[in-house]
DNA sequence: CGGCGTTCCGAAAAGGTTTTCGGAGGCTTT
DNA sequence: AAAGCCTCCGAAAACCTTTTCGGAACGCCG
C-alpha cells in the first residue's frame, strides 16, 4: 500500500476524455451512452463511435457511489473444501452473472472473527446484499454485524426464523427414496444411515420412516449411524447382513456410505439390484456412475439452491424482505442399483 | 433497475457523519481514522469514538475512486464444476484474503463470450489484477481483450509465453510417482494412464517413463491410454493382467483410475500391495481414503498453486510484471497400497 | 512585546459518473 | 409578428473520501 500504482500504459479513457472527443459534454457523452432521450440521433453516433475508438469503460466505483446501489453481492461460505458449497456457489454466480451483478466471494472457514471481518470488509465496498452459505443443513447463528442490506441464508439456515433462508429438502428426500425403493418392489428395507450429528443424517431418516409407516411397512432392523464414510458403509453393511439375512433393500445415508454397501455386498456374493437393491444420497457423480452398477441417489438439486437464493436476494434487493425457511425440492435419479438396465 | 433502491433502515454515515458528532472537519476526521499524525491525541480519540458510536465503515468505493485501486482482484474460472479449479480458489482466495483484497468470482463456463463480457465486467469495476484459472493444464488462448491490469494464469498456461503462468509439474509427478514405486522394490512396473487428449496425462507419462528410463527398468508393456473414470481403470486393469500376469505395479493416470484397478484387482485375487503396488494421481481425498486398502497418490500442491498465483499477481500489481511459465511442486502422498501399515 | 517554530485544524480540490435544470434555437400557432 | 412549445445540449451539483495547503493558535526566545 506504500508505492503508488505503478505506471502501467495509460490510464483508463474517462467520459470526459469521450466528450472531448466527440465534441460535445460530459453530461450530453453520458445521455448518449446510456441510451436516454435528449439527445440527437447524429449526437448519439458520434459518441457511441468515440467510445468505441477509445474503448471507454465507465468506471463502476464512480456510478455505484453516486447510484448508491453498487451492482455486487457478497457470497459468504464457510468451508470452499466441502462440496456441498460449490454447487450452491455455482447456481448464485449463474443467476447473478446472468444480469449485471459480479460476485464477491469470501471464505470464512468456519472462523466466526474471519466471517465478521469478511462482512465488513464487504459492507465497506457497498455491496447490494449477502448470500451465506452453510456448510451443513444444521441452523447457524445469523451475521454477528448489524447489516443494513439484504441477507439470505443458504444451505444452513439461520437460527433467527426472521431471516429467509433456503434449505434442501432433507425430509422429503429421505420420504423419495423410500417412495422409489417400495415402487421397485422392495419391502425389507435397511437404513445405514450417517453422522447422526447433522441434522441433514437425522432429517433423512425422519423422511424414510414416515414413508415406510405410510405404506404399513416396517425398517428392516435399526436406523444405523456412524460416519459418511465408506468404510462406515463396508462395516455396517456386514452387520446387516448377519442379522438380517433376507433384506432387500438398503437406502444409504449417502453415496459414499453406498458405495461402501455395494462393496460389501459383492463380497458377500449378493447381487445388485436383482437380491439387494442399494441407495444413496446426494448424487455425487464420482461416485454414482463410477459404481458397479451405477448408484441410484437422490440429487439435492443444491445448484438450484443457490440459484434460488440469488433470486431471493435478488428480490429481496428491489423490493421487500423475505423471511422464513424455504425449501427447494429434490429429486430421485435412477440407475442400476434400484433397477435392472433396461 | 428500473426501481430506485428501497430505503432500507436510513443510509449508511459517511465521514460527514462522523466530523459532524466529534465536531471536526471531515479532513481532521479522515486522518484520525487513518493514523496520520498531525493530530491531537485528544481529538483522535472523539473522532474514534464517533466513528465507533455510528458504527462508521468507510466507503471503499470513493477510496478507490481516489486511489487509482480499488483492492480487488477477479478470479475467472472456466468450470466451477471442475474440482480442480476449487482449491485452486481458494488458495488464492486464502492469499488475498489474508490482506486487504477483495475476489471478483466469474465463471466462464468454457464459452469464450460469456468470458469476455465478465473481462469487461471486471475492468469496469476497476478491478487491480486478474487471475485466469483453466480447466485443464492445456495451453488456452490468452484473453481476448486488452487489459491494462496484470494477469496471471493458473492450471493452465496461457499460449502467449509473455504472459506469466503458474501450472503443475506434471512431468515431476510422473518422475516422482515411479520414483517411489521403485523405492518400494518394484520392478515391473506397468502404466494405465487417463485420456490422452489432455497436457496432463501425457505429460505425467512423460515424466515416469524418464523415471524409469534413469533406472535402467523397462515398462511393463505399453501405456494405456483412455478416460479419466474408474471403468477405465477396472477394463485396462484386467486386460493388463490378461497379457502381463507378473506387472507388481501399476501406476494410475488419476485417483480414479487407481480406484478401478484396485478392484480388479481384488476379484483377481492379487493382495495390494503385497503382488501389486497401485498409485494414483491428484490425491483426492475422498477416492484415496475410502478405498480399500488407501491409496498412495501424488498431491499436485492446487491450493498452493493458487496461492503462488495470488502471490505473483500481487507482486505484479506493486512491481513489474513477470512472464513465463513458472511451476509448483507436487508431492507423494504415501498410503497402504503401495507400503503396508507400520 | 515582536518574531518564530510547532502543532493542530479546516477549506478545497480531486477522482468519474449521473442527473437536474436552465438556456438556446427552431418550429408552430394565433 | 409575437408568443409558446419542443428538441437538444451544457453547466453544475451530487456521491464520499483523501490529501494538500494555508491559516490559526500557542509557547518560547530574544
Amino acid at each position: 500500500m506504500a508505492r503508488p500504482p505503478a505506471p502501467r500504459g495509460t490510464r483508463a479513457p474517462t467520459l470526459t476524455d469521450v466528450a472531448r472527443l466527440a465534441g460535445v459534454s460530459v453530461a450530453t457523452a453520458s445521455k448518449a451512452l446510456n441510451g436516454r432521450n435528449h439527445v440527437s440521433a447524429a449526437t448519439r453516433e458520434r459518441v457511441l463511435e468515440a467510445a468505441a475508438q477509445l474503448s471507454f469503460s465507465p468506471n463502476s466505483l464512480a456510478r455505484g457511489l453516486l447510484a448508491g446501489r453498487t451492482g455486487t453481492v457478497g457470497l459468504l461460505t464457510s468451508d470452499l473444501v466441502g462440496r456441498f458449497s460449490l454447487p450452491i456457489l455455482m447456481g448464485a454466480e449463474d443467476a447473478f452473472g446472468a444480469g449485471e451483478m459480479s460476485v464477491f466471494l469470501c471464505d470464512a472457514r468456519g472462523d466466526a472473527i474471519r466471517e465478521r471481518h469478511h462482512v465488513q470488509a464487504l459492507l465497506s465496498r457497498r455491496v447490494d446484499g449477502l448470500i451465506v452459505v452453510g456448510s451443513s443443513t444444521d441452523p447457524r447463528p445469523p451475521l454477528a454485524a448489524a447489516v443494513d442490506v439484504p441477507v439470505v441464508y443458504a444451505y444452513a439456515p439461520s437460527e433467527n426464523p426472521d431471516d429467509l433462508s433456503i434449505v434442501p429438502d432433507n425430509v422429503g428426500a429421505g420420504r423419495m427414496a423410500v417412495e422409489h425403493l417400495i415402487a421397485c418392489g422392495r419391502t425389507r428395507i435397511a437404513h445405514i444411515s450417517g453422522d447422526r450429528g447433522y441434522s441433514a443424517a437425522r432429517d433423512r431418516v425422519t423422511g424414510a420412516l414416515a414413508a415406510l409407516d405410510d405404506a404399513g411397512i416396517a425398517l428392516v432392523g435399526q436406523v444405523a449411524y456412524g460416519t459418511w464414510e465408506e468404510g462406515w458403509g463396508r462395516a455396517a453393511a456386514s452387520m446387516l447382513l448377519d442379522r438380517e439375512p433376507d433384506v432387500d433393500a438398503v437406502l444409504c445415508g449417502s453415496d459414499q456410505v453406498a458405495r461402501g454397501v455395494l462393496d460389501t455386498l459383492r463380497e458377500r456374493g449378493r447381487r445388485v439390484p436383482e437380491d439387494v437393491a442399494v441407495m444413496g444420497f446426494d448424487d455425487w457423480k464420482v461416485m454414482t456412475t463410477g459404481a458397479r452398477p451405477q448408484l441410484t441417489s437422490v440429487d439435492m438439486n443444491l445448484e438450484e439452491l443457490g440459484r434460488t437464493a440469488a433470486r431471493a436476494l435478488f428480490e429481496a434487493i428491489d423490493a421487500e424482505h423475505g423471511r422464513g425457511v424455504r425449501t427447494v425440492q429434490c429429486r430421485v435419479v435412477v440407475r442400476g442399483s434400484t433397477a435392472p438396465e433396461a
